[in-house]
DNA sequence: TGTACATCAGTGAACGCGCGTTCACTGATGTAC
DNA sequence: TGTACATCAGTGAACGCGCGTTCACTGATGTAC
């Protein structure tokens, strides 16, 4: 009897042709959006037939739902991996950036338009959590916690009631407050970048991008 | 001979029912996103066989990049009319938000996922421009110009090189880094907003727009 | 080790659907004399 | 004012397409005795 082995060759087999539909499906929503996913389109690609792919995912729903999955936990991880390493602020946000960049149509799944009625399943809200939780902790660091220097603040005011999504213990409002700053100013630089609305104006998004970042950090 | 008349009884139905069309393509974009624009569903709608509409339309794509453009013309319109009311800035942002909150997919057809490979017609870049001239406007009466406290900026800077995009005789530097500071920091906090992505955070996505507002106004 | 059986990946045909778009046409509305 | 003609809105049939999904099946891989 061998020693006892976590998966068989068929479920590693699984596992393996799990991945290359994922890895097709991105190719697909990188070339023709997240809409145009097609999993005849897929199948075809891997030089299988249609419903083949039902033996590895229920059907379109379930795979889209997958790849946002994916999409969230590659962001937290990343986050993660950055602030692991040491990195402040400035470091998250590069990460992020570089993150962005090195996928558009995967930032655009997660932040780009919503399909009306697609319900995100619970879990992807968690993972989101796990990536706030990360740059409070960047901004909780930070020598001076309020952007708004240190003045009485509506919103910090409003935070003291409303801040049960930073979990228990919550950092105080005033560094809650420059983490949802600090996450809106950078997404709003990026996805506008990402949506092409900079195209023609000619300057470097990524200078604006380090303009915002330099303007949440000091106050 | 009656008055010369500068459109037939005739021109005026044709006009009648192309907005009529229109208005059921915002219906249905607002139902179930752009991407499911059909013009069979629209001619569907109005009681008419979908070939109907080719009387009206070149075809789905031409539809929808008059829609577009009316989202962009209609964007224009609303600020250059609360600037021409005497809004200042904070005026222009409550404006700015007033018209996303109205119709949260026609902002999303402007600044959300672009389809990959599709491109808008030229006079929309024109149209931009007109509406970021008006927030450079607001910004030029600002008292002081710079978000980082009059200090030496990089991105100004760059901008020096970088502002053809607002015209002959610009405004200068800082002003410009104010305005897009200000498009930025605006359409982050509403793009997350009508993405959904503070669900469940429990915060009062306005506060945070108006913290945000402040933030840009005082230096 | 060899045989009998169960599991499971993948196929091909078929279903119904809605899409954009074309085409030849009918019938009403407007125009010219 | 009345007639002949041109314009043009709208129809219904048809085209080809690709989609998601189901089903009964073949054939290979793994398992039990």
């Amino acid at each position: 009897m061998p020693e006892a082995r976590t998966s068989t060759p068929r479920e590693r087999y699984r596992t393996q042709v799990r991945a290359e539909i994922k890895e097709h499906a991105w190719e697909q929503i990188a070339t023709a959006g997240a809409s145009a996913l097609s999993l005849n389109a897929i199948a075809k690609r891997m030089g299988m037939s249609g419903p083949a792919l039902y033996r590895y995912f229920d059907g379109r729903d379930e795979l889209i739902t997958e790849l946002i999955r994916d999409a969230y936990r590659s962001q937290a991880d990343t986050l993660r991996a950055a602030a692991d390493a040491g990195a402040g602020l400035a470091g998250l946000a590069h990460a992020l950036r570089a993150w962005a960049l090195d996928d558009p149509q995967r930032y655009l799944l997660i932040f780009g338009t919503p399909v009306p009625g697609y319900r995100a399943p619970d879990d992807v809200t968690e993972i989101a959590a796990e990536t706030m939780a990360v740059i409070v902790g960047a901004c909780a660091a930070l020598p001076s916690a309020s952007p708004s220097d240190g003045t009485a603040d509506a919103f910090d005011a409003h935070l003291e009631d409303h801040r049960q999504w930073a979990g228990d213990d919550p950092a105080p409002s005033p560094v809650l407050h420059r983490a949802l700053s600090f996450w809106s100013r950078l997404h709003g630089v990026l996805s506008l970048e990402l949506a092409g609305q900079y195209t023609g104006m000619g300057f470097d998004p990524a200078l604006l991008f380090d303009a915002e970042l330099k303007d949440l950090l000091g106050p």
